[in-house]
DNA sequence: CGAGACCTTGACAACGTTGTCGTGAAGGCT
DNA sequence: AGCCTTCACGACAACGTTGTCAAGGTCTCG
């Protein structure tokens, strides 16, 4: 709409008094006319760089103070030789999921701590979404891009290392790109889960997870026939459900195992929403002190309720921190583990009969 | 304190032999030379401006998707008029909190509908942190800035609106400044959740809240103390704690308040987190089937514990995405209050005695 | 004392885009 | 036919910064 600067509404003086005085922001031309030198004079000093004497380099700051002079990004991004930003873009599934919102939390921490500044996004497992925010992002040049990849085309990746972006997956991969990732291993983590509920004698282990599309999905199921398998019990595909993509689907899904002619004796739940779904309906039931219930993913509380639920814990904070490393350092590389440990509560030590 | 420009070190970019340096970015030249026409025409049709045929038009957006062309953010900030980057920054005290991630979900949401991106920080209420970050995006000259305020102090965010970022305040306000702001009245709904404890006949209410430092904080406070005082019950001191700012000092004070000789019969925790911790102390000692309990913030699982917790529920989705459209809009402004509503579900219907 | 090396500083050209203005051609009107 | 307006497009400056190079001064050393 309004395409010019907006009419000034009130006359604020700058910061700092002085200097400047209409309502544009000082520049490097402001400061270097204030402290008498040339502009460029002044971008050393500002930039740290050697090659000015320490007078005039104190000269230059007193001026840069007085007039609170700041740098402008954009220019500074437009004329880098490296075009660096000092900015990050984030995209993952639901910053309103514990899991991810801690795992932004240690991304952030690390970049705050390098003076980057960090965009973030949530998908949704929307495709559409996450290549609009990837190339959002990458229009704004962000130096890296550490998402959480909903699927298996990684083109729009593969275009945002191609204009200079570092990638960098974090709980999730994706085939077809070359690119530093932190992962979990799903399938151990889950199979460790499986065998504690095996080792409490139950044999009828039903299963509920998310769509198989999904990287953790996938592993976490695997980990489950695994350790069935390693234990002589035949998979049951009448146990297994595998759409609990949205909680009240995830509660469907629960309450048809519990209605089976022969119920499961015990629940595994791939992930902290479906575990808080099937808190919920073996409640309802009366029957949360008698199916036993292993989760992956930690969750807030799960140690408050009766009985307190096991799980499988990972350290998502841990594991953007991790990222954002991977993402600041220009050698980074490789695929990077991160350990799950399962946490008792009660609930995965309920015994079969 | 890293900043922007100046990396401290230069790491020699990679040698020329590395060879693997993305290939430059298509620019409007690239498009022009492709079409057979000067770049300012590219300009006017990327941009959708008038004053250009329809066949140069098509021409030119075949060689710009032929090539990829994707515009330069840094180069449309640095030049435009208006000095927009569709950007926006987020300043809350804790992207981990479930209350504030969905506040941040809110804002995400109306952002990317307007092809807005969006910065996020946590402050973890550090005021130099906060003044670090609100700097950090004024640098990168955000359209607003949209935050929780940590203290009283305004001057960082008057500096960022001299610099031409609005300013949106959303959950907490703050005096010596005139910029739109979400807010939730703090002392209606915490009086509403004492008097739902008063009705139930209980007299000795304890209260454990945040710092007084904090703006929701105060009002919380001052809604118990209307409460107690239009039904003839005097504040006693005792019973009052405000420094639950940590989950321990949390935990420590319900301890306390549990062990007077005295005990309250109903508590009135302020804030989520305390109201978690409140749960466990009091489940911890049995009591959790004899103290009342109503908190401030829904969160989830409240509904599955035992007893539920009854709780003053904001809806902090809506409060970002309300933020957002107040950042978006030039005109926006004044004072916009969400309605909290009591959500009962158990623990704010045991009665005294 | 002179030559070279070094240090400090400044002039100037980019970076990729938008804003302003100019120009030639086409079209409308008398 | 002549003049004015409109349209489509291009030339060019400018945004605020960094990179390159050169100028001038000082220091070192033979």
């Amino acid at each position: 709409m309004g395409s010019l600067p907006g009419a000034p509404m009130a006359p604020a003086d700058g910061p700092p008094a002085g200097g400047s005085i209409g309502r544009r922001r000082p520049t490097l031309r402001d400061v270097a006319a204030l402290a008498g030198v040339s502009f460029k004079t002044v971008s050393r000093v500002v930039n740290g760089e050697p090659g000015v004497s320490a007078a005039v380099a104190d000269r230059v700051r007193e001026a840069a103070d007085q007039i609170g002079y700041r740098p402008n990004a954009a220019a500074t991004a437009l004329r880098r030789a490296d075009h660096r930003t000092a900015t990050f873009g984030v995209l993952l599934e639901d910053a309103g999921n514990p899991f991810f919102a801690a795992l932004l939390r240690g991304i952030e921490e690390v970049a705050r701590g390098n003076g980057v500044a960090v965009f973030t996004s949530s998908t949704d497992l929307d495709v559409d979404r996450e290549r609009d925010m990837t190339a959002a992002f990458a229009a704004r040049q962000v130096d890296a891009l550490i998402t959480a990849p909903t699927e298996s085309d990684a083109e729009h990746l593969k275009r945002a290392l191609d204009e200079g972006s570092r990638v960098v997956l974090v709980d999730r991969t994706i085939d077809g790109i070359d690119v530093p990732a932190v992962l979990v291993d799903n399938q151990a983590g889950a199979r460790a889960g499986v065998e504690h509920l095996i080792a409490q004698g139950h044999r009828r282990i039903g299963y509920i997870g998310r769509d198989p599309l999904i990287y953790t999905s996938r592993g976490r199921y695997a980990g489950y026939v695994e350790a069935l398998t390693a234990a002589g019990i035949a998979v049951d595909p009448t146990l297994v459900r595998r759409e609990g993509a949205t909680r009240s689907s995830a509660h469907l899904q629960v309450e048809e195992l519990l209605d089976l002619a022969e119920p499961p004796t015990a629940l595994f739940t791939a992930q902290d929403l479906i575990t808080m779904t099937a808190v919920s309906a073996l409640q309802r039931r009366g029957l949360a002190d008698r199916v036993a219930l292993v989760g992956f993913d930690d969750f807030e509380l799960a140690d408050l309720l009766q009985p307190g639920v096991t799980v499988i814990a990972q350290d998502p904070r841990r594991m953007g921190a991790l990222a954002a490393e991977l993402a600041l350092d220009p050698e980074g590389s490789g695929v990077h583990i991160v350990a799950t440990r399962l946490i008792a509560r009660g609930s995965g030590e309920i015994s079969a009969q």
